[in-house]
Parts: structure tokens; C-alpha cells; sequence
DNA sequence: CCTTTTTTGAGGTGCGCACCTCAAAATGCT
DNA sequence: AGCATTTTGAGGTGCGCACCTCAAAAAAGG
């Protein structure tokens, strides 16, 4: 059995009074006490039971995330994560709900975040591109007390706020390892698409992918980035007109986290040989596609881990808490047919 | 706020007695109340916090790893992980501790089995290779109401107990179509290194990985199994056999838990071209190897995740509880230099 | 109808902890 | 020494739930 306070009283000599003003830093005891009672908490190896002290404490963790308004498949396994998480850690006090942003309005989500109440939200993850109003949004909720970090999408704040998700340029070299290794011994252009490159994430993705092929795969040529702007007829054409102008290409890597509208255009275009495709998430659209050999790898990440992640951070950090940053580094996985 | 049982009571229109008595399964409640205390349920959506429940229980979990005494830095891996997780888990009443066994000893085993008490332990996870005597001593242990799971090394004893770790067919696919698609375009040997082909799961890994070669990659030949047998001098110098008696060796499976002993032997032979080497399990000695370009992938499980999956499932079953199967599914990942 | 059995409710205790109050003891200060 | 101030202890309450006892109410049986 694990010590009680009433034991780490009994051992430090002191009452249960005072180990709880300890435990909980109140004011108004002796230094020598704290020291006598913190050598019996290493004596003993105490852990405070951290579930009893939610239940006593009444303590609701009220967390929200902002995700974007747009997006398809890769966000509906994060909403039904949360959802599930939801469940899993109502034991421990914690809930999140979900809200809508525009992710191109900035002043928009700015606006969000100023309007948030401290007696209703005690941490947000945000999953946003970059901007001055949204970080200065961010900051001044940080000075009302509430924790922010940001989710998925990179907003690179330094040491301002914590981010939840995988390294991007890591994520894009490995693609580009997988492409310069499935296409060795073979030469001609890759073909990178994308929904903007106006996000951090995807600029990201492409220098990890370009460093790799150019240090290493001199055999293969990466083509200027495709931007398909989220629009399904658009994106078609423009991947049609890139294959039409460029000869050899026998790779397409798909960098955008919804990757569903290019891959059906590249899938329609019935290009021979059929080119090596990369691309990144989970989702039924990708997974099938993985199957029937349409697609040749997923780069990846786990939405329940993202999830879980960001939740275990956001109560870390609301209790002025430090986290095991290792235990909440998101894998970059690579998905093939066979490990699916 | 969740509802509580006192929420409970008052919509079913009963005590907070005959709310626990139906929660609790105890007898002397009648059919027509057990159903409305269920509809209840239904309506409010009550979930019991199962963490208050095992705190007014008192119950104490204690759980067992048997893992080999052999074993070199994949399993300190694992151990490390156990230590980590009973603080996770010590919140939960959750504790673990290590057994270590002699792998290739069925009869020792099943003693060790034999003589565990339903007092201290509440459920084991055994890591040993397939065997009669620890197949009938678990079934015992169940019949003695303690719960039993394999862990890591599959023992697959059908619907009797559950299985923790990686689909081990899978896993050698999933290194299959890797080595495949990364010697694509030229011909040769590949050699596959393991400890004992005994064992369930170096076959398992064996058959999913020519499945794959054999169906796709026509252009490669796999050589029959070497065996080490866990014997450092003796496996550089069976590997030096092979490598002598073959020409032509394009690519190395190694495919034990525990790889630095052929890894080191096949690194000595300085072979010209150098072969593509697909490895198990991060280690010290793995990611070095996969940084250094020495290997060039590794099939990896995480630890971690292992070991929480048993626990979670351990605890699962000893109250009788179903799992979510989704969530304790173990990932089989594909770890190149990018992504370590 | 009365008796027996089953079902239900009221109420208490404690798990490990937080948080509060009030009085007693120890310490500091002049 | 006397005082004010700080430090400490004793004890209570409740978080959500399990588990127990005893008596009252309801249903079943003759």
C-alpha cells in the first residue's frame, strides 16, 4: 500500500494539519517544518493520491479546443478523439468541448480568445496558422491565467506556450526518405501538393522532404509546390496540367493533412507508370486507398494521442505543473499496407 | 458536472441503496426497479467514476510482469517502463512488479504459476514462448480467479486470455514489403537472422515477411532462417558462413526482439555493396545503428505502450470488464532515421 | 385474512485528500 | 516580564462511491 498524509504525519511528527499546509504550500509554517515534512515525504517516497485530491479539491477542468471550420476526414478522427476522451478522463475531472474558427480570419479568432471567461474555460488548444493577433491573443489569456497551447498546427511561440504535435520537418524528411528510397535506382520528378503554403506546417514538410532528396537522392527532381487552395475542381486541374507539362514524374507527395480531393484528381489522371504517392494521415479515404495500392505510404500521426496529449499538458500547465515532455512526443508513424 | 448516484436515485425514483445495489449487481432487487434504475442511467448518461468507486473500495491491484532472464536492451526497455508506469498507475491502486524466468524452462514456469497467491497478485502478464505446462498452469490461474494475459511473445490461447503486443505476421510483412520495395529494381539473397525459430513469433514474423516477398517482390530470394541461439560468438560466425557460402546477399532480416549481437557481426564483415538491414525494437544500440546508416529501418513496438496495455487490460479483466479492443491495440511502427 | 418472504429505504462509515475554523502552544519583541 | 505574533494541532465537512445494518414497506403464499 501506498503512505497516506497520516502516515507522512505520524513520520514527520507533525499533524495532519500541517502536512496539508505543506502539501498545498499555504502559509504560516515554519521553515524547519516544511523541511522536516518534505525529508518525510523522500523518506516514505509519498505521492500524493492525485484523484483523491481532484475529488476533494470539486476541481473541474474545463478545456476547449478551437479547430478549424474547414477540413474533412483527418479532423473528424480528432473530434471523435476528443469526444472519447471525453469519457476516458471524466474520472480525473477533465472535459473539453470543441469550437469552430474561420483559420483564415485571424482578427476572428483573436476575437474568440479574447471573449473566453476564466470561470468557464481553463485552458484552450488552438489549432491555427500563425499571426501576430492570434499570438497576442494567446499571450494576454496567459496573463488571465488561462492556459493556451497550440494543436497540430505549429504556431512556434517559443518557450510562451507548448506545442502538441509532431515535429513537421521531421515528418516531411521522412516522406522524402520513403520517396527517395521506394524510387531508387530510377530517375524523374516528384510532384508536391499541397492545400497552401501559407501555413507553417507545410513549409515545414517540404523543407524536411527537400533536405532529404537533395542531400541524398540526386536521382530525383522535387517540382515547385502545387497549391489547391481546399477547392476539389481546382485542385484537379492544376494536378492535371502539372502532369501534362512535365514529363516523368514518379512521384507525387501529398503534404496537406486532408489529402482526399488530390489524391481522387491523381487517382483519375491514370498516369503510367503509376507515380509513388506519399501522403500524410489516417482517414478511410487514405486507409482504402493504402489497400488497394493506390497510394504507396501514410506519414502520420495519432489523433487519439494528439488528443490525449494535449488535454494531459493543458491540466499539467493549469496546475502550474511541469510534463514528461517525453511522454508527450507524438510519434511521426509511417503507415503501409501491412501495419495499417 | 457528471451526474452523480445521487442524481441517479432521484431520477429513477429510488434510494441511493437500491441505485448501488443494481450498480453493484447485488441480489434482492426486483426486475421492474433494476430496469428503471437502468433507464436511469440511459437518460441522465451516467458513468460511475470509476475512480471514486476504487478509492470507497480500497481495492489494491497488484499485477505481475514474468518476463525472461535473458534478454538484453529491448527488454531493459520494457522494465523501465514498468517502473514509469506504477507511479502513472499507483493514483489508480494500480501496482506491478517483475518476475524474471527462465525462458526456455516450461516446467519452472508453470511452478512459478503454480504457486502465485490470489491474495497478492490479481493478474499476470506472462512474456514466454508457446508451451503445454504454461498453457494448462494459466488456465488453472483463471479457474483460481486470477487473470492471465500474454504479453509481448504470443501465446495464443484462443478466447482463454488476451494477447498484448504487435501482430507478429503483420510486423514481418510490414519489414517484408520495406525490403522489398527499398532493394526494388535489383536481384539477390536476403538473409534472415534470428535467435531460435522455436519460438511463435520469429515464425509468425518469418511467414509474414516472405508473404509479402514471395507475392511481390519476385526479384529477391529468401534464404532459410539463421539461428543464433543468443550466442554472441557463435552468431558473428554463422553469419560469416552465410555470407561466405552466398554471393550475391543484398539484404539482412533481423528479426529477434534483441539485434545487437547479428547487427554487430553483420557491421564486422564490411560487406560490399552494403546490404540493406531491417531490424526489431528501438534500443541504445538500434538508433545509434539507424542514425550511423548501418541499418536502415527498424520494426519497432513501444514499450510503453505495452506495458500500459497490459496493466490496462489486466485490470479490465480482473473486474470483469470488457476492453476497448481499439484502443489496447498495439502499433507496429516504422522507424527510419527521420522519424527516430 | 395473516404469515412469510422479498424488496426497498434510511442511515452510518470510510477511502485519501482539500479546505476550513478555532484554540493552544511556541516564538518573537519591547 | 508582558505582550503581540507566528506556528501548530484538533477536529469537522464533503468529494463520489462502496458496503454494511436494520427496520419498514410491499409482494407472495397459504
Amino acid at each position: 500500500m501506498q503512505p497516506t498524509t497520516k502516515d507522512l504525519a505520524l513520520a514527520a511528527g507533525v499533524s495532519l494539519a500541517t502536512v496539508d499546509r505543506v502539501l498545498n504550500g499555504r502559509a504560516g509554517v515554519s521553515k524547519t517544518t516544511v523541511d522536516r515534512v518534505n525529508q518525510a515525504i523522500e523518506k516514505l517516497s509519498f505521492r500524493r493520491n492525485l484523484v483523491a485530491a481532484n475529488l476533494a479539491r470539486g476541481k473541474f477542468y474545463n478545456f476547449l479546443f478551437l479547430l478549424p471550420d474547414s477540413g474533412d476526414q483527418f479532423l473528424d478522427g480528432v473530434l471523435a478523439r476528443i469526444t472519447e476522451a471525453n469519457i476516458a478522463f471524466a474520472a480525473e475531472m477533465i472535459q473539453a468541448s470543441v469550437q469552430r474558427i474561420p483559420s483564415n480570419d485571424p482578427h476572428h479568432i483573436a476575437r474568440i480568445l479574447g471573449g473566453l471567461d476564466h470561470a468557464k474555460v481553463d485552458g484552450v488548444a488552438i489549432m491555427a496558422p500563425e499571426s501576430p493577433q492570434v499570438r497576442d491573443a494567446k499571450a494576454r489569456l496567459n496573463q488571465r491565467g488561462i492556459t493556451t497551447i497550440s494543436f497540430i498546427s505549429g504556431q512556434n511561440n517559443g518557450a510562451q506556450s507548448d506545442f502538441v504535435g509532431i515535429d513537421n520537418r521531421a515528418a516531411g524528411a521522412t516522406a522524402g526518405r520513403l520517396m527517395g528510397r521506394f524510387s531508387q535506382h530510377i530517375s524523374g520528378k516528384i510532384l508536391v501538393v499541397t492545400e497552401t503554403m501559407q501555413a507553417r506546417d507545410s513549409l515545414e514538410r517540404r523543407l524536411g522532404f527537400d533536405q532529404v532528396i537533395n542531400a541524398e537522392f540526386p536521382n530525383i527532381q522535387v517540382l515547385p509546390s502545387l497549391e489547391t487552395h481546399g477547392d476539389g475542381p481546382r485542385c484537379a486541374a492544376v494536378i492535371r496540367a502539372s502532369f501534362d507539362s512535365h514529363t516523368n514524374i514518379v512521384g507525387v507527395y501529398v503534404l496537406s493533412s486532408e489529402a482526399r480531393a488530390p489524391l481522387q484528381a491523381i487517382a483519375q489522371l491514370q498516369a503510367h507508370p503509376k507515380p509513388i504517392i506519399i501522403s500524410h494521415e489516417r482517414s478511410e479515404y487514405t486507409e482504402a486507398a493504402l489497400l488497394a495500392n493506390q497510394i504507396d505510404a501514410l506519414i502520420a500521426q495519432d489523433p487519439g494521442h494528439l488528443v490525449r496529449s494535449a488535454m494531459r499538458v493543458l491540466r499539467a500547465r493549469s496546475d502550474g505543473r511541469d510534463i514528461l515532455a517525453s511522454q508527450e512526443k507524438i510519434r511521426i508513424e509511417v503507415v503501409l499496407k501491412e501495419n495499417l
